[in-house]
DNA sequence: TATTCGTGGAT
DNA sequence: TATCCAAGAAT
């Protein structure tokens, strides 16, 4: 199983050494960032690249400085501070755990991992990076970043399954270093190397600690030979019709008429299908016979 | 396990 | 232009 030919120690040290020179300055990494802070960027990162969640974390974490906060303001108002980062239903379920954070640990960000995945939307990688980040815990964070810094550098591959495996799973815990500092730092600085170097095109091998040790490399970068992992096509899609009746919603601060929303998307059938999901979702509040809000 | 769930930038 | 990709979770 372990293709690196090199000690765990010392593969350890390369990567750490490397993210202590090239690490982003990130605010959810700052000495002073909060646990909560570490969770609103988590939930915030979940399939939404860095860039465009740093105004959006800025805003939320000012204007809900603690999970008690957020609390006692209307989960409609967390959708609608979410914004254009896609994937509404994390604000939703941010939401919920600002809630159930505030009732059933005393406000304040459960530290047992356990506890963080009985939050809503948080799931394991979730648990794992805050009770990592955030507090220091030993944990094997496997996010996209790592899979993919894996898949290379250990199995030689250039992409991971679709799907993660037990296997992979191994193999992160098998070079998760022994320490609880040490492994979240480890954690921390794994993903930044796929994030800013192991990157899903174009990788910048050159720059990587791991050049000399990488099975993809020494197997001469033998292309993707996997299932073609299918391209998600967006135009005509439910998803569209959603987003476009919840940023009329958004951007309406009150209650809104049938009329505004069927002038987003001509097909009425789609357009009711979507909108009874987006309220099954608990997204959007019908308050009246063809008069809708976000939930208050 | 396979689908569903937004949005926008890069190639 | 079309496709790929981005710190996943829930069902």
């Amino acid at each position: 199983m372990v293709a690196i030919n090199a000690t765990p120690s010392r593969l350890h040290s390369a990567v750490i050494g490397w993210y202590e020179a090239n690490a982003r300055d990130l605010p959810w990494r700052d000495s002073t960032a909060t646990p909560w802070a570490v969770m609103v960027s988590e939930f915030m990162l979940q399939q939404t690249p860095v860039k465009r969640v740093l105004p959006a974390y800025a805003a939320w974490m000012e204007r809900w400085p603690t999970p008690a906060r957020l609390a006692a303001d209307a989960p409609g108002e967390a959708v609608r501070m979410w914004g254009r980062l896609g994937y509404p239903r994390r604000a939703l379920r941010l939401h919920g755990a600002a809630v159930a954070i505030t009732e059933q640990h005393g406000g304040q960000v459960p530290e047992d991992h356990a506890a963080l995945l009985a939050l809503p939307g948080v799931g394991e990688y979730t648990a794992a990076a805050v009770a990592s980040f955030a507090f220091r815990q030993r944990h094997v964070v496997l996010d996209t970043n790592v899979r993919r810094v894996f898949a290379r550098a250990v199995t030689g591959v250039e992409y991971p399954a679709q799907a993660t495996t037990a296997a992979e799973r191994r193999t992160a815990a098998a070079y998760l270093p022994e320490g609880d500092d040490r492994a979240a730092t480890w954690a921390v600085a794994v993903m930044e190397l796929g994030a800013l170097v192991c990157t899903a095109r174009g990788p910048e091998c050159a720059d990587c600690p791991l050049f000399a040790d990488c099975a993809w490399q020494k197997a001469g970068r033998p292309p993707y030979e996997g299932p073609a992992r299918r391209g998600q096509t967006y135009e005509g899609t439910d998803r569209q019709v959603r987003g476009k009746l919840l940023a009329v919603l958004r951007e309406a601060h009150g209650e809104v008429p049938q009329a505004r929303l069927d002038a987003v998307w001509p097909d009425a059938v789609q357009r009711a299908r979507a909108l009874d999901g987006l309220v099954a979702d608990g997204l959007v509040e019908p308050v009246a016979q063809g008069v809708y809000r976000l939930p208050g």
